[in-house]
DNA sequence: GCCAACGTTGGC
DNA sequence: GCCAACGTTGGC
């Protein structure tokens, strides 16, 4: 009886940070720190070590998922949140009770083709993904298993 | 750069 | 608890 992986999304501004940076990284290994959203930092919180992710580039050109990652940490304090001068600086946060966390996700694989949102809406299988939701904003969200294996499908294409 | 959609804040 | 104002996200 093996513990089920669990599947997530993570977006990630390429101009910000890459698949490739994520691949050239230390130990291909970086903290995901910067989440101010509660759904998205609760989703983060129920991830598992091994837990395998999509890496997305939002405002890319083309917006695309552009490979795979993994929970390399569970869910952790985010120090951000109490450096006074740092851009996600909350200063509502309590250090006893921090209010955002972060994983850790490590590279696993960049696909040798990128697959746009625009080739993902063109899925039916895919019609109920978070990501193609209308207006949806959400920059950590979970993937099923069914979503999972048809974007591998696509990514092998 | 524009702007629709969304989340959060704060006055009342 | 309502809701207007504001800031942010992210496709285009």
């Amino acid at each position: 009886m093996s513990q089920a992986r669990q599947y997530w999304l993570m977006k990630s501004e390429p101009s910000v940070f890459s698949i490739d940076d994520l691949a050239r990284a230390p130990k291909r290994t970086t903290c995901w720190d910067g989440v101010r959203n509660y759904q998205a930092r609760n989703f983060m919180r129920a991830m598992k070590a091994g837990d395998r992710v999509l890496f997305y580039h939002s405002n890319a050109n083309p917006p695309a998922i552009v490979g795979i990652a993994e929970v390399a940490a569970t869910a952790y304090p985010d120090l951000t949140q109490f450096e006074r001068t740092h851009k996600h600086f909350d200063s509502a946060s309590d250090p006893k009770a921090p209010r955002w966390d972060m994983v850790d996700i490590r590279h696993v694989r960049t696909f040798a083709a990128p697959i746009s949102l625009d080739s993902l809406r063109g899925e039916k299988a895919l019609a109920g993904m978070a990501l193609l939701q209308k207006g949806s904003r959400l920059s950590v969200q979970p993937v099923t298993n069914g979503e999972w294996e048809h974007i591998l499908k696509l990514a092998k294409e």
